[in-house]
DNA sequence: CCGCGATTATTTGTATACATACAATATTTA
DNA sequence: TAAATATTGTATGTATACAAATAATCGCGG
């Protein structure tokens, strides 16, 4: 009766749509984040606002909300919360009154220092399931499908 | 000074994360599904429990919740809104008290099917940037990560 | 210099997502 | 059977996500 031995009478199985899995590895990989980055307040989003603050030192709410993929209205909270830690800095452009120029705080340059570790064992563990060389040709396709570069 | 090219001083570069990668991923599904899927208040989620709730025909929301990957409070929201726009069932399980079962009612049917070939199409548009050969091996290669069976 | 479109940050509203807590009900076990 | 335990649905609080609206400011063409 169900040709896809999974209880369907035609052709669109939900676990085998490319959003329902993508969905679901990300449930995964942020449960993941949870347990390994070492601190309990922090979010992926907020790591990854300090991590790229950390490579590019200065930059306004809007530049790293386009760095890190998050629309300004997402940024605005993410930044809220992380200034409310005292981990970034948050001062008026003197060159353009509209913009607020971000960079991390001793703090939060520490915090980001001592988590990159963690960052990377969650990478790490979030693959685990796949080996070495699936590894690579799945985060070459997922750069494809995620639209960078 | 920056041996990635892209501004880091070290390993850790945001856009070869696996979790970032997902996030992005996700996203720009997100919004393929929002143009395509041809109900302007339908969104993923109750999308996947109508296809679901077609397959199996009856079960508890909790049941529901497990089989498209929703929790209890996810779930609740997510049928609470289908069912204010009747396209499912909610009524008492005789047998188990604490149980709602839920079904779908003749709009919600209707609905999903007339659906079906859009989702398969928003499946299509997600991997596009991928060839054949690649999709395969990419959605083999997801379902280990998203722990799919 | 003026006006007008673009950019910046914020706010509001809706929808996930999940932890936690809770009340009602089932099930298991002592 | 009584007690401990588990499940179900609901509610609350926090954090993404994004659309849409707003106010302040910038830049550019005329």
């Amino acid at each position: 009766m169900s040709p896809n031995g999974d209880g369907t009478r035609d052709g669109y199985v939900l676990e085998r749509q490319a959003g329902h899995l993508l969905r679901r590895a990300h449930q995964r990989h942020s449960s993941i984040f949870q347990e390994n980055i070492g601190d309990d307040q922090l979010t992926p989003l907020q790591f990854a606002a300090l991590v790229k603050l950390r490579d590019v030192d200065e930059v306004s709410q809007n530049q790293l909300g386009r760095l890190t993929a998050m629309d300004a209205a997402t940024m605005q909270g993410v930044i809220k919360r992380l200034a409310l830690r005292n981990l970034i800095l948050r001062r008026p452009d003197p060159d353009d009154r509209r913009r607020l120029i971000l960079s991390l705080s001793d703090q939060g340059r520490a915090l980001i220092n001592c988590l990159l570790s963690n960052g990377s064992k969650i990478t790490e563990r979030t693959l685990a399931p796949l080996s070495r060389d699936e590894q690579k040709i799945f985060v070459q396709l997922l750069r494809k499908l995620a639209a960078i570069k």
